[in-house]
DNA sequence: GCATGATCTCGATCAGAAAC
DNA sequence: GTTTCTGATCGAGATCATGC
């Protein structure tokens, strides 16, 4: 393990306040021999403030170097030695990405990562694994570092579990590349663990709006056969978690059917997209194509089949419960097929 | 520049629990 | 039983990004 950074801007800091002093004196120093000389725009603008000034900006760089003296080292650690966060909100398809290949060759072109991920050190009783720190958060760049077998650059602070989860949301939501189902997942795991007892809690804590929190937890909190019949999870967006929701309330059983449906045609080598599969899912028409309808009449009774792309409906005008339960689980039966 | 879609923000509303 | 409070959700409008 190597500590490297600190001391080379900690030098730089020092030059630039060393610089920044002597340039201030040195103008003092000629303004002070030639009176007659117009002052400096700067003394001009600062007016009789001039002297105070120029002492604001010697402050103003010690505060500088107080700050750096007050940060954390960067070192070098192998990322084996670094586990996931327990929150981690990473879905496994962020890392298949085009994206995160072209991410990992610059930091191999860099040979290293240059901005530096966050660690905390673990407790001695979740080191079993041989990890020594947990991510707060650089979960891309870590994983990168692991694959390409490079020590990762970190900074380690020994944070509680609530600032961790509030620093990595902060993190990812300034990063914004967080799909809305990775935010959800997060949210998810951060309440049912009850490292917040409610959203209203959690929102406040990390700054956001209940709204969109709600909306993410929905979307990570669909069933798995659900989240199933999309293409990639991260595809799933957030206005589609309440008509997903709405529609499994009202029809759970028609809602899985046509996921187990998607799924098996996928499997049959159909191409679907998520905006596709959603539509499906909730039974929605894209308006790209004519519907096609036709009607069956039996007696007085009407059987209305509409299709369109690859949704089909069908109106009954008048049918008792019982006979449609009955067609419920004939549909079910067929599509089970 | 315009249209469209995605996301965010805000106020309103609903549901459930607790207090009176 | 009612009132109040808290938490969760909904819906409309605003804002921003992207593609044509």
């Amino acid at each position: 393990m190597a500590i490297a950074g600190q001391g080379v801007i900690m030098s730089k800091l020092s030059e630039k306040f060393a610089a920044g002093k002597k340039a201030l004196a040195e103008r003092q120093s000629a303004e002070a021999k030639d009176s007659t000389s117009p002052p400096s725009s700067f003394a001009r603008a600062a007016g009789p403030l001039h002297g105070s000034v120029s002492t604001m900006k010697i402050d103003l760089l010690k505060a500088e170097i107080d700050a750096l003296k007050a940060a954390k080292p960067v070192m070098k650690i192998h990322p084996s030695e670094i586990k996931a966060s327990a929150w981690v909100n990473r879905h496994q398809d962020s890392f298949e990405v085009p994206e995160f290949a072209a991410f990992k060759a610059e930091i191999e072109s860099a040979a290293g990562n240059i901005q530096p991920i966050k660690v905390r050190p673990l407790k001695s009783a979740d080191t079993s694994g041989g990890a020594k720190y947990e991510i707060v958060f650089g979960h891309r760049r870590h994983r990168a570092c692991l694959e390409l077998g490079i020590e990762v650059n970190v900074i380690v602070d020994d944070i509680d579990e609530k600032t961790m989860f509030v620093e990595m949301d902060r993190e990812n939501r300034e990063r914004a590349d967080l799909r809305p189902f990775e935010q959800g997942l997060m949210y998810a795991r951060a309440l049912d663990s009850g490292l917040f007892s409610s959203l209203r809690k959690l929102s406040e804590e990390i700054g956001a709006d209940p709204t969109n929190i709600s909306k993410a937890v929905s979307l990570a909190r669909l069933p798995e056969p659900i989240l199933d019949s999309f293409e990639s999870r991260l595809d799933i967006q957030y206005r589609w978690a309440s008509d997903l929701k709405a529609a499994l309330e009202k029809e759970p059983e028609l809602i899985l059917a046509r996921a187990a449906d998607i799924k098996k045609q996928r499997s049959s080598g159909n191409h679907l997209s998520s905006q596709s599969a959603f539509n499906l899912l909730v039974g929605k028409v894209s308006s790209s194509s004519k519907p096609v309808a036709r009607k069956v009449t039996v007696g007085k009774r009407v059987l209305t089949i509409t299709e369109r792309d690859k949704m089909i409906t069908y109106e009954f005008d008048t049918l008792g419960r019982e006979k449609l339960s009955k067609i419920e689980k004939f549909i079910a039966s067929v599509m089970a097929e």
